[in-house]
DNA sequence: CACGGCATGTCAGGAAACTGTCAGCTTCGG
DNA sequence: CCGAAGCTGACAGTTTCCTGACATGCCGTG
């Protein structure tokens, strides 16, 4: 499931793509208007989740652009606290549904699921590969059918892997991903993570490329 | 059978609580349209009675608003007398029904119980987890057919949970739906509040994924 | 008003899980 | 066969969660 993410702010952009990713899904993010628009048009997104005051082209003349234009995507749009008169003028352009900042991670992961549940009746996001079976709304890790338990920081080490399953992951980017940034670098935590997930999911499902990193599903 | 009266007049507000409360309904009031919104989309009445002209929100997107997010409670709205515009803008919308202002208190009881006997079945009064039920309408809660006494805010907890059955819900999501949001946030109200809870319908009704939140029905 | 009861938050102690560090070992590439 | 990279078991510090005890505040009753 791909969800265009339309936010200028960089932080919200980034904690929003994050948590939509936590969610199994798909998230690309721009950051004005011209490029939602360009993005949404040129391209087929299962949902666009949309910040109203934006560079260049704001988030009402992008609604109204796409309904124009007879792009149906749901957009759920962010609004300021209180500002409701966003929200109408939004719902009148054409959005499907707002969410008023500051908003927790989940309440949004939730509300762009239910969007798309209205719009096309599909499941809840899974990811996968093989027997192995990550349910992001469970937060339960299958494998072979067979639920396995995994630790906080397992679970984002695995999901991070089967996201980007087929290319390889660097330690550093791991760290990025899994600790959010800061961490001691000259430390093997990665390493040892990896094997205590590897004891867990299976030593086989998890491949090492020497001097590289780590990949599933070469 | 919860009622959401929605009216900012003060006078009028209580007038109609009372007479609502006399026929043994128990209503809830609010006084602007956002409020309106919030509780009837988060909530599960039985009906709303919804005044057109209110501050923040006005009672007809209130009205598109819910139904664009589906739900589905009977809505009676409240208009000024020969403001026929109106009433069909409400019915268009989707109320169910209008009364015009000024009116006796008998005479919207019999139209709010009219609205819900029309409305039967649409609503879902009853969530179920195994062999524990929540009657939305009475309140109660039953586990395996034996009545168990909650307090409010054990309830609403175990409404959450088993509304979002299946899913892991984290504490912070936890402290905005119980809590509305505002509390300190390192604190453990939230685990005492488990805990007792678990204590009255079965330490096992609800897991603990450690460092993830809690979740029933794993 | 004093009282008790109820709801709920805070606190402290402890158990269990989580996770980083380290040392020694294995494996791989050249 | 060597060195570097990666793996693993053990250990310890930290975090998370649970629980009982206590404090506080509210509300209805006598």
């Amino acid at each position: 499931m791909r969800i265009l993410v339309v936010e200028d702010e960089r932080r919200i952009a980034d904690d929003v793509a994050a948590a939509l990713a936590d969610a199994g899904y798909v998230p690309e993010v721009v950051h004005d208007g011209e490029a939602a628009w360009f993005r949404a048009e040129t391209d087929d997104f299962d949902a666009l989740v949309l910040d109203l005051g934006l560079p260049k082209l704001d988030g009402l003349s992008v609604v109204r652009k796409l309904r124009a234009a007879s792009v149906r995507t749901p957009i759920l749009i962010l609004t300021a606290r209180g500002a409701w008169m966003e929200r109408v003028e939004g719902i009148d352009a054409g959005a499907d549904d707002y969410l008023p900042k500051p908003f927790q991670a989940e309440e949004l992961v939730a509300r762009v699921g239910a969007l798309i549940r209205r719009a096309g009746g599909h499941l809840t996001p899974q990811l996968v590969y093989r027997d192995l079976n990550i349910d992001t709304r469970r937060r339960t890790v299958a494998v072979g059918g067979r639920n396995v338990e995994l630790s906080p920081l397992e679970y984002r080490l695995l999901r991070y892997l089967v996201h980007n399953q087929g290319r390889v992951v660097s330690q550093s980017e791991l760290i990025d991903h899994v600790y959010g940034g800061d961490h001691e670098p000259d430390s093997n935590a990665v390493e040892v993570l990896v094997g205590r997930l590897r004891r867990k999911v299976g030593a086989e499902t998890i491949g090492t490329r020497r001097g590289h990193g780590y990949i599933i599903g070469s």
